[in-house]
RNA sequence: GGGGUCGUCGGCUAGCUUGGUCUAGGCUCCGAGACUUGGGCUCUCGGGACCCCGGUUCAAAUCCGGGCGACCCCA
């Protein structure tokens, strides 16, 4: 079994090291919050980015791409929206020396840049349901600490948004959008809860919001995506309405829904990485397959013709593999690849040309076998499926061990600083919620969206009728 | 917004208190070679740093002032 003893004893510093010398990025670009993706990173990122436009596509989201600037009066025209956010605008005030006449900013989520555009759009019924998504930076000037990949002033996501007939309609494409994301997280064997934020917290401007809260190993909750409903709160705004088949003009009924790449990516460095390093998912890996020939003297040039064969038969299966020729001992490949996640290892050497045989070794377990080359590839399938399937029940255990229930303030504490998530029974008043954060530095998350679980306990804060079992943890 | 800590090779750091012994040490890394190769082997040779500006002084990585940058804590 493989070690996770830094991942879980020093979070941070194991993090920042392996998002170094894993190459995903590079956090010395010289403006805080702004770093550089390299290119073992951004490859990941890409495929995420796949997966997630393929599941929207396949549901009949359209791709655009609408420009970063956001004139300051479109931004301005929602209230709560504005509210939320201006604190951490980054405004364009200036072209040279001249002041701009009317002042830009940069988008920090596209509501205000894509609704007026909407309105153009959407004439009838027949031009609904809109739904449109797309894969772009956003700039939140953060108060807070940043923090690499979990909170930075730019940042990547896949944003969706969609406009509809009626309230139902609006409903029904909310929970489609949970169905989604929920493909794309179980796909990369994330695990997390689906929770309604309670009031004070959710999107500024919507009706409601649902968030994906991933665990991490350090207990703070990281939000790796989020489904709004809008209600009409920015058709009104915005002035997007539609003409309806009796001839009535109504106005449209909104979602939108953002998942967050940069996040996703830590997520699942966070969740499957051990103290080797990453341990990629095989398909969202790079490299899937590394060969790493293992030259016995005298035996140099029979196992590296050997070594090319093996590669070729895995290349021609469609595979992406990749042939470790460097002039260097095979026990430092073998800690370079399993640093970058490597799912699979090929070792071929004299013991294994003799034989017909390869020798495979998984990066989840670092487990061993031997298979005839004839089998090979068939094996290696064959691991990729029984990594996935560990990956997701490993990250699965690993949550349900961090959820703890607690009656108390006084152990909530305990439990929080545990770095746990706590289970508690709270009564939704907005003074409980702030009198838990200040006692145990724990935000409450809300209840979970797919299951109904009724308090059985009184509010943990003021003792008085709960209404509902809500999850406290530290967050990003 | 308030308070604190810190800037030394690509990475991690020693040196700073008590200025000179620093031509700045170590590990790692990078390059060349030998020997090895089923978990980072060993050896030889080479490469690479005092954040910036000013001051004090015979002499500054070290002390002082300012700037810039980073990190932490609190609101």
């Amino acid at each position: 079994m493989t070690s996770s003893v830094r991942k879980y004893q020093n979070f941070t510093e194991w993090f920042d090291e392996l998002l170094f010398s894993a190459e995903i990025l590079d956090n010395r670009y010289p403006v805080k919050g702004f770093a550089v993706y390299k290119s073992w990173g951004w490859r990941i990122i890409k495929r995420i980015i796949d997966m997630i436009e393929g599941e929207l596509e396949a549901a009949g989201h359209e791709p655009v791409l609408f420009p970063v600037v956001i004139p300051e009066d479109a931004f301005s025209k929602e209230a709560e929206h504005i509210k939320g956010f201006h604190s951490e605008v980054f405004w364009i005030t200036h072209a040279g020396d001249r002041a701009l006449g009317r002042r830009m900013l940069l988008r920090p989520t596209s509501e205000t840049a894509m609704y007026p555009l909407f309105a153009y759009w959407i004439r009838s019924h027949a031009d609904l349901p809109l739904r449109i998504f797309q894969s772009v930076p956003v700039y939140r000037c953060e108060t807070k600490a940043t923090r690499p990949l979990l909170r930075m002033r730019e940042f990547l996501w896949n944003e969706a948004h969609t406009a509809h007939k009626d309230w139902d309609d609006a409903e029904r494409q909310v929970r489609e959008a949970v169905k989604i994301y929920e493909t794309v997280f179980d796909r990369l064997g994330l695990s997390y809860l689906i929770l309604k934020r309670p009031d004070f917290d959710k999107f500024a401007g919507a009706v409601y919001s649902l968030a994906f809260d991933a665990w991490n190993p350090d207990g703070r909750v990281n939000q790796i995506g989020t489904v709004h409903n809008l209600g009409e709160n920015f058709a009104k705004a915005f002035e997007i309405t539609y003409e309806d088949v009796d001839g009535s003009h109504k106005n449209v009924v909104q979602t939108c829904y953002g998942l967050g790449l940069s996040r996703t990516l830590a997520a699942i460095i966070a969740q499957h990485g051990d103290d080797h390093g990453l341990v990629l998912p095989p398909e969202i890996a790079p490299i899937q397959v590394v060969v790493v020939p293992i030259p016995y003297k005298g035996f140099e040039e029979d196992v590296k013709e050997y070594s090319r064969q093996i590669y070729e038969r895995i290349r021609k299966s469609g595979l992406r593999v990749h042939l470790d020729e460097k002039e260097i001992q095979p026990g430092e490949k073998f800690y370079y690849w399993e640093r970058f996640g490597v799912p699979v290892r090929v070792e071929v050497g004299p013991r294994d040309l003799k034989e017909g045989s390869v020798t495979l070794s998984r990066r989840d377990t670092l487990e061993r076998m031997v298979v005839k080359s004839d089998e090979m590839v068939p094996s290696i399938l064959k691991l990729f499926e029984d990594i996935s399937r560990n990956l997701k029940e490993r990250s699965q255990a690993a949550l349900k061990s961090m959820i703890i229930d607690v009656e108390d303030l006084k152990n909530l504490r305990i439990v929080i600083k545990e770095r746990k998530i706590a289970r508690i029974s709270w009564c939704e008043r907005v003074e409980c919620a702030e009198r838990i954060k200040e006692y145990s530095e724990g935000e409450v998350r809300g209840h979970l969206f797919n299951i109904d679980e009724k308090p059985d306990r009184p509010c943990i804060a003021c003792g008085g009728e709960a209404k509902r079992v809500v999850y406290v943890a530290r967050a990003y």
